[in-house]
DNA sequence: CGGCATCCCGAGGGATACTG
DNA sequence: CAGTATCCCTCGGGATGCCG
């Protein structure tokens, strides 16, 4: 829970606190993805769509608009034909996505863990349904 | 991308590798509200529905048994009358809470520059409408 | 190229009732 | 207290087609 200047306090764990939303459209797959390879410099969105392989280009148009709204990215357009259009980091958005890359690479780092988890849970299942 | 031991090369980009379907259960509301409570201590399940606002029964449960399949946390029966249950990080989990606590704070330290990003989004889209 | 609009299906998740 | 089970309905999100 952190205060602000001088109104109510913000605290995530308050469903009626306005940072709830905040967290549930950050707590999403693609928006951290997406912040995630913004990180290394902006990028085009077709080049985006290829970079994060599986996103459907309906789904990355909502993340684009979404993360946009809330001021972590920015949109630049290009008067070229055809049109390009170029997504980039805005200084908010920069102080994000340090702690995004970080989780990103925690998953990396510990994925046979996480594995060798799964196999001893789903193990401990398998026994209770005996007899 | 990080690679592990000897095998291919981790890399959440990839829809096809496993850490995707990691960093999706993750990347939850509940599941980082349920993970950043737990870094201040052991916790029973009502403690935990009555801490984290707006979560039901049925959510709670699920999200405890995706982080207990995937090792971040534990469970721990006490056969009380009733019974009593407490939940508590792994060493794998402990591993993880200091990010989520981080971008949890991030949300809450910035909720006023998002608000603002929003009211200049919403604005610039009201024009268009005109005429 | 970078979208938006539409259709449509299946999973996500709320509400409620029951149990060890 | 700490769940499981069921119903039920919304809406997330894929597929497809069209446009500036």
């Amino acid at each position: 829970m952190t205060m602000n200047a001088q109104q109510f306090p913000y605290d995530v764990y308050d469903d009626r606190c306005p940072t709830r939303d905040v967290l549930a459209r950050l707590a999403d797959k693609w928006a951290l993805l997406v912040l995630g390879r913004l990180e290394k410099g902006p990028v085009r969105f077709n080049h985006l769509k290829r970079d994060i392989r599986g996103v459907t280009q309906k789904m990355l148009t909502q993340t684009l608009r979404k993360l946009e709204r809330d001021g972590y990215i920015s949109r630049k357009v290009y008067a070229t034909v055809p049109i390009t259009v170029e997504y980039h980091l805005t200084q908010l958005g920069k102080t994000l996505t340090d702690t995004i890359t970080v989780m990103a690479c925690w998953v990396e780092d510990n994925m046979d863990a996480i594995r060798q988890a799964q196999i001893v849970f789903d193990t401990r299942l398998g026994q209770n349904s005996g007899s």
